[in-house]
RNA sequence: UGGGGCGUCGUCUAACGGUAGGACACCUGGUUUUGGUCCAGGCAGUUGGGGUUCGAUUCCCUACGCCCCAGCCA
């Protein structure tokens, strides 16, 4: 029992504390508040299930809310694969769905009372001179010329500003705080610009739209949130969220910041993601080489990988980034246990059994998943000529190859031992066909006399099977860390997809299900293109490949020694 | 060289001031009708320097390194 491992990271620890504090009563109250400007990634997957997990293990609840204060970046299609993808990953937020647009009135009566206690005040200057104003790093800001306005005189113009009286970019609200304020998001930042934009929600009602730190912590306050989680990149702004709120002498929940999620050899920013979509380098947001929820739905991972993977990974302040192996890994350890095997061949060289009669075909059985014995067993059909893989056989076999070659024996899975005794290669010298003989004694994969056969392949009856397209997928970019190169284009991997056209399905697999995973034998595991996918044409995407000790075997045989 | 953060195995991540632990990766062996899985074992870390303490990853000082901030983006 002490062997459980605890859910354990700072912000429950910080949790903890509040609980012994007495600060929020108990309670726990978290939100996932994305912004509808664009696609969630794997790096959103971690905040969604650290926001939805930290309420579930203390009891409370987490909403979901769209920061949707800036109509020009947001669009309702966004909003949707938000949606989408939170279900997803097995999250419900019940009937608390929530707009920050949803608050703009309130926000609007918060702004005048900060104008009535001349804590805010409308500022004439362009975007440039509030830029000029705003000091440096080193220097402090200077004070701009309209901020000593009557309460009355801003009360005034900002409702003329709401009315629509003013172009774009002519006047901002202010929070009159310290223009020489070490940080500088405390040097009188901007509550409220003018931006005569159609909303995606609340249309053309309004042509002023509140900024992110006005709006946020009142959105978190609105909503007793008590922990209101985020990136470290706000904590500069920590100081202006509770700012504001203490201004308003409002409900004040807790800003927490932690590290976002890095993973190497790929990039979560949605600028570049939109680069890799733009350039035509991805075939778009849900491409399964994109490491976007909806790429890594197509691709054919589970939602229960990613959550294993986001709690493997852990939650803490420190820059980080994980290994793409661990997100692999996490897919696997789910899969092995749960998906089917079933067997197929994406390169395919042709096999006559020489000594098997020419119209027979036998049904032999098949275990459908070793890991699972509730899973069952198939039929699948074995005749004269198969299909088994291109690098199932070799001429002059390495030392420790195991698989077939001229002379040696193999064991066709769950079917019979072989023997190659000939093959046939083209014009260009490359293998087409292979002759074997069977032994009629080995059915089902083991011999009486107990003889042992090292290898073991799969192989599809070439009568008998499905034709299917295979999509293999490989690591986006070549370099670790891409994101530190500017010239993205020239890391990209240029094998990140392999597309194999004429594969060779065991028949089985007409029968198999969109959004379904199976495991092809010493392959890996694939599922079905749920865009590209269709009964007449079958199109299956690999989303991992089993691990494969042998790779690195082969490889010291080919670079040294043979 | 203004402010805010962060430095623990290769990579993530733990450790009321009390044996630096786990996972992935890697390496050995074993089992195996998937060169998969599984099992057993191994390698490997506290940024440096001081201080406090019986005892420091933890507290203090200092140095160094890395990240973030000058949007009317979030």
């Amino acid at each position: 029992m002490e062997k459980e491992k605890t859910y354990t990271n700072f912000i429950q620890k910080i949790i903890e504390e509040h609980h012994i504090s007495g600060r929020f009563n108990q309670k726990v109250h978290t939100r996932f508040p994305p912004e509808p400007n664009g696609y969630l990634h794997i790096g959103h997957a971690k905040s969604i299930i650290l926001n939805f997990t930290l309420a579930e293990k203390n009891g409370g609840l987490c909403n979901l809310r769209f920061d949707d204060t800036n109509p020009i970046k947001e669009e309702d299609e966004y909003v949707k694969s938000i949606m989408e993808d939170v279900k997803w990953l097995g999250f419900d937020w019940e009937n608390r769905l929530y707009y920050a647009s949803d608050y703009f009135d309130q926000m609007y009566d918060f702004a005048c009372k900060l104008i009535e206690d001349e804590k805010a005040y409308i500022c004439d200057m362009t975007g440039d001179e509030v830029r000029a104003s705003r000091g440096s790093l080193t220097e402090a800001g200077q004070a701009s010329p309209y901020r000593n306005r009557t309460p009355e005189e801003n009360l005034k113009l900002f409702s003329e500003m709401r009315a629509g009286k003013f172009p774009n970019g002519s006047h901002t609200l202010r929070a009159k705080i310290d223009m020489s304020h070490p940080n500088l998001n405390m040097r009188d930042p901007v509550m409220y610009r003018i931006l005569h934009a159609n909303h995606h929600r609340t249309r053309d009602k309004w042509c002023i739209y509140p900024m992110y730190d006005w709006a946020h912590g009142l959105e978190d306050s609105l909503e007793g949130i008590t922990h209101s989680i985020c990136t470290l990149e706000f904590e500069d702004h920590r100081p202006l969220y509770d700012w504001y709120l203490k201004q308003l002498d409002v409900y004040h929940p807790q800003q927490i910041e932690f590290a976002r999620l890095n993973l190497s050899f790929t990039i979560m920013s949605k600028r570049w993601l939109k680069k890799l979509v733009d350039g035509g380098h991805v075939s778009g947001w849900d491409d399964p080489r994109m490491p976007t929820i909806s790429g890594l739905r197509r691709r054919g991972f589970s939602p229960e990988s990613i959550r294993k993977f986001a709690e493997e990974i852990g939650v803490a302040k420190r820059e980080n980034t994980v290994e793409m192996n661990l997100l692999e890994h996490s897919l696997r350890e789910d899969l092995n246990k749960r998906a089917n095997r079933v067997m197929g061949v994406i390169d395919p060289l042709k096999v006559v059994i020489s000594n098997y009669p020419e119209d027979r075909i036998e049904y032999l059985d098949a275990i459908n998943n070793p890991e699972d014995a509730d899973a069952g067993s198939r039929k699948v059909a074995f005749s004269k000529e198969l299909y088994i893989e291109k690098s199932d056989f070799m001429e002059e076999p390495f030392r420790k190859y195991f698989r077939l070659a001229p002379g040696k024996e193999v064991r066709l899975r769950y079917g019979y031992y072989i023997t190659c005794t000939d093959f046939i290669k083209d014009e260009n010298g490359e293998v087409i066909e292979l002759h074997c003989s069977y032994d009629p004694k080995t059915k089902g994969g083991s011999s009486p006399d107990g003889r042992k056969v090292k290898g073991t392949i799969h192989w599809v009856s070439a009568s008998e099977n499905i034709e299917a397209e295979v999509r293999l997928y490989d690591r986006l970019f070549t370099e670790p860390n891409p994101g530190k190169n500017d010239d993205l284009a020239s890391t990209l991997n240029p094998d990140s997809l392999i597309v194999r056209k004429k594969c060779f399905i065991e028949s089985e697999m007409k029968n198999a299900n969109n959004g379904e995973y199976y495991q092809f034998e010493r392959l890996g595991y694939f599922s079905l293109d749920r865009i590209d996918s269709n009964p007449e044409q079958l199109v299956f995407n690999r989303s991992v490949a089993l691990r494969d000790s042998w790779k690195k075997i082969e490889k010291g045989f080919q670079t040294g020694q043979k």
